[in-house]
This record gives C-alpha cells, structure tokens and sequence, in this order.
DNA sequence: CGATTGCTTGATACCTCTCAACCCAGGTGG
DNA sequence: CCACCTGGGTTGAGAGGTATCAAGCAATCG
C-alpha cells in the first residue's frame, strides 16, 4: 500500500474538514496527550482580528465554531483572501516563526489554541498526530493551487460559479449556498470587485441559474448549469 | 524551543531548494535505508511529459538537473503553471492517489524517482526524513498562496516584475535573470497572454528598469524600482 | 427617525485579451 | 549559398471584460 494521506479529491473546504484534527485528543492509543490546548476556546466577534501577518507564529488554532478567513493585504490595501476555515480546520499552522498572512473572524467564532512547539516533541514519537498534519498540510496544499487555477484563468462568471458550488456542496442538499462572509470577502477570494461581483449574482439569477434567496442565501436552480462553467 | 521547519522567509523558488532531499540518503544516523531511489535518473526532453494530472502518483520525483513546470489544465485548453522546479526541488508528492497536476520538462532534464509507498513507513520511524518533507509541503503552501495574491491582485507590471525579481534572485549578482522557459510559460505562470507579457517587458525596457540582453537573458537595471512594484 | 452598513445598478474608463501582421534566428534542403 | 520554413517573439488595432466612480436602495441600529 501507498501512503494514504487522505481520503482524496475533495471539494475545496472539506478537505481540511476531512482531518478531524480534535480526533488525536480522543484517541489514546495516539498518545497525543502533549499536544494540548494552549488555553481555553477563545471567542472572536465578527472582522475582529485573530493573528497577524508578521506575528510570532506560537499557536495555531482549530476552528470550533464560525467563519475565519485568511488573508494577506498590500501595502496599498488590496486584500486577497486566502482561503475562508469552518469548524474543524486549522488556522496559522506555519513553517517559519512567524505568520504568513492574517486571520479574521468572518463572523462571531471560537477557536482552540494549541501550542506550536508542543508539535516538534511530536512529529518524533505520534505517527498518528504526524499523518494528520502531514494530511493537513498537503490538502491545504492541493486547495491553494485549485484557487491559482481559479485565480489565474477563470472569467468572473466562472469564478462566482465555482465559489457557489463549493459552498452549496456543504449544504444538506447540496443546492443552497449560506454564506456566513460579505461581497467584499468573496470579491477579495475570487480576486474581483465586490461590484462586479454582485453584478455576476444578478446575471445569475437573471440567466435562471441561481435564486438570491436573501443576501446571504443563494439557491442553485441549476447546479449542473454552474458545474458546467467549472471545466 | 518552537518548531523550526526550515529557514524561514525564502524567496518563492528557494523555498523548497532549502529541503536538500537528497541529504536523507546520506545521513546514515537518518535511517533512511528504505525511501531510496525506486530507478536509475530519468532523463526528458524539452516539453516532454514527466506525468500528467490523474496518473496513479507511484513516484515522486526530484529533480536533479534542467527546469520543470507543474501544471493544470482547462478542458478548454486553457492553462495555469503552478510552479517552476529548479535542482532539489521535489516534484509529484502528492496527498492523493493520483496527481493532481501535470509535470513536464521545460528544458532537457533529470529527475530521480522516489516510490511513495516508502513513506508510509518512513513517518513512523525517521524523523529527520518526516521534518523535511513536512518543510518541503509547509513551504510548498506558503508559495502557492504568495502566489494566490500575484495572481488575484496584481496589474501585469507588477506580475511581471515579480517574477523578474524572483528569476534574478537566483542569479550570482542578484540582477540576472536568465529565463529557462517560454514567454507562454512566463505567461500561463502570471495568468497573463503572452502578447502582455511581451509589451511588459517591452515597457519595462523603455522605461529602462530591464535590459533585454538576450530572449531569455534579462538585466534588472533598477532592482530596487521593479521590487516597489512588489509592494 | 436619521445614520450606517451592505448591496445593487448605471455610466464610463481602462487594462488586458483577441486577432492579425510582422520580425528574427535557426534549421533544412535544393 | 540561398530560399524556404518553422517556432518563438514583438507590435499594432480593436474588442471586450472588469474596474472605477457615482448614485440609489434596503435592512439594521442607535
């Protein structure tokens, strides 16, 4: 058999989702006891800042509960989004010492710290823990270079279509889009204008394709029509 | 002490050039006797295929001499380089069974194979070998999301200056690039047409930042004046 | 209520793409 | 040696997609 890191080719979210990294603390036989929550769960509200770029990377997080989203800014103010965490992902696990990019509460959320450097003792005697952030890092991995195919080659219409499929798979029935993040956000993850942006939501809609349910629910009337501008 | 991957902030291509991979086999206290090379060097020609995106990701490779791009394609035709692979840098170490994208050779090179199957156990039992193919993924990440922001928000000046920049790094005096690949490289690698990426350039030289000494061999004539642009 | 925030819509500008012609160097064959 | 061809690159003209600037709408909140 072949390294199995993960399940395999997943929808841009779930793939950190399918790291069910609080499963260490629940397996014994994984010896992940020195790896333990730096702290109690802490609570961000909404667009309130949870690290930095540039910060001493000494935590990492797991998303307990909400929207986070990464990000890294330009010294004009251009934002690009890096990817949006929902509950199980980790946030601000790094390579140097300190963060890469910043984090954001999207909406009001909780986290669980956890110390970086309890990891080194780790990666030597946990294999469990290993395969996991070895499983973590490499579908980050794999999400980021989705989002550069996304980013450097896809229309506008393309880019709002694939942003809605990704987030309508995670519904139940896999056709209603709840987005818990602004125009803005998605305007700065697909690299767009939050005008153009809502302007493609309009023809959408228009063209029979999508319903603007409210201004955060979306529901694909035509989820294959949508696929379809994801070639 | 916290967990100390690699380096710290490299630039985008010396990242993985900072894993010298090959070290495992020489470090006999690494016990890395069972992740060895599944062949003889394989050698490509320019343009030719290394593996394609959906094969079964057997093998990893490293490459020892040329350059090599990794790639996705649109069922359309349209293309996005991921990345250029320089000397030691890993390619195909995928978290899936297959790969997810398509390598080829950009100029005539060599590239060691790895079987994949012998990292499994690997992770277990060596730790050195586990620290540096987690860098080697950690960086990976970190250049694809530097990336990500190059291509969702940047103008093509600035796409093409930063990637001047990152070319002339790796040369002796900091101000050479000299370009293994294509203008359509440069181009489907920026998210660009390659007539943009020509009239950059072009632009670039009349407003004397570059010296076009050659197709591929370019002077950076103000370093300092291309790098503002990378802001 | 008025103010604010998030969103939509319109008019216009601009950047990049598209289509096309041309240039140039290198190779091939007469 | 030269004519020709080919592949890679450059340049030009025009079209088109997205950004910019601006106005207006709706929901929320104090």
């Amino acid at each position: 058999m072949s390294v199995q890191f993960a399940p395999s080719p997943a929808p841009l979210h779930a793939a950190a989702r399918a790291v069910p990294f609080a499963k260490a603390a629940h397996d014994p036989a994984a010896r992940s006891s020195e790896l333990r929550a730096s702290g109690p769960v802490q609570s961000f509200s909404a667009d309130e800042e949870i690290f930095s770029e540039g910060d001493d990377a000494a935590v990492f997080f797991r998303v307990v509960t909400g929207v986070v989203r990464t990000c890294k800014f330009m010294n004009d103010g251009r934002r690009q989004v890096e990817a949006f965490h929902v509950a199980g992902d980790l946030v601000g696990f790094e390579p140097g010492e300190e963060y890469g990019f910043t984090a954001e509460a999207v909406s009001d959320c909780t986290l669980v710290p956890y110390r970086r450097h309890g990891v080194d003792a780790l990666l030597t005697i946990d294999e469990a823990l290993t395969r996991q952030l070895f499983a973590h890092a490499m579908h980050s991995l794999s999400r980021a270079q989705a989002h550069s195919l996304l980013l450097g080659r896809r229309s506008a219409i393309e880019k709002v279509s694939a942003f809605l499929t990704e987030w309508a798979e995670r519904s139940p029935d896999g056709r209603m889009a709840k987005l818990a993040m602004t125009r803005q956000d998605i305007a700065d993850y697909l690299g767009l204008t939050i005008e153009t942006v809502s302007r493609t939501l309009s023809q959408l809609e228009r063209d029979g394709a999508i319903e603007l349910v409210a201004l955060r629910e979306i529901r694909l009337k035509s989820p294959a029509a949508l696929h379809n501008l994801n070639a």
